[in-house]
DNA sequence: TTATTAAATGATAACATTTTTCATATAGAG
DNA sequence: CTCTATATGAAAAATGTTATCATTTAATAA
């Protein structure tokens, strides 16, 4: 679905730059951790598995926060309330989550335009962006 | 945009019923609270408002719970990564939210099945549902 | 390479949010 | 009115997030 190929660590560290932030072995520990993990992790657990390598709990928090003011890691909900976080590979796109086993894919070729003109011109708001997020059985669980 | 008429408080009294919960004078007071704030109101905010009258932020947590349970409250993101609650008085509906007044609207008349069929299709998923929240500018703020 | 310096780190504290506990009160049913 | 399971509130506990700050280090330029 609209992916974009795997982005290289030199290309992710100049992305880092790019914005005056630096590129450092925490930062890339924590993206290996993502990239290992197509269905995504919570905060909780990127620092539990990090946790052994001495990194701190606030770096992660930082480096997550990083990574998603770039674009490359989407949030979706947890039945629980917490945040989940994967990585996005092509720009704006939709998660797609299995309520059973947390699978989650992207989706980046639904075109909300339509609905987002119609919205408008119901409402008078000018619509910026929306967050949309799809739920229910991967194939495996159906 | 479609909106179906007020719910009355025995009719609320009846949904609580219905499910083994019972209707008490805390939970009328919280209803109350959101239904005097169309554009919804975060936790905190429903329990300072609520402190004066000594309903403590546990009861305000649960009768949330319920109420959302219930499908008469929706949430939609703050910019803190806050939930704000707000009511819902159509069935299904999706949120469309100012990014500058905080103003909020429901639309319920976005049809999304074409699109999750599509997504089905792609994906192989069995779509059950999706949470989706517009934000932009609403007239006053445009 | 090396020096420079602004940013990042990690430990801790501070803060905020949410849940649990439990003795007491009470809504709803009979 | 009585009975009982549920709800309440106050406090504590648990959980989650951000800020602080001395120290380290990545990136830049000499």
């Amino acid at each position: 679905m609209n992916t974009i190929e795997a982005l290289s660590m030199e290309e992710l560290r100049r992305q880092f730059n790019r914005t005056g932030l630096r590129f450092t072995p925490q930062r890339e520990a924590v993206w290996r951790i993502f990239e290992g993990n197509p269905d995504g992790l919570t905060i909780s657990q990127v620092t539990v598995i990090l946790a052994p390598q001495k990194i701190g709990q606030a770096t992660v928090y930082r480096t997550i926060r990083a990574l998603q003011d770039m674009g490359y890691l989407k949030w979706v909900h947890e039945q629980t309330g917490e945040h989940r976080f994967v990585v996005s590979r092509s720009g704006h796109s939709h998660m797609l989550v299995c309520r059973v086993c947390s699978k989650a894919v992207e989706c980046s070729d639904c075109d909300l335009s339509v609905l987002e003109k119609l919205i408008a011109r119901q409402t008078g708001f000018t619509v910026e962006g929306h967050h949309l997020e799809f739920f229910g059985l991967c194939p495996d669980c159906s």
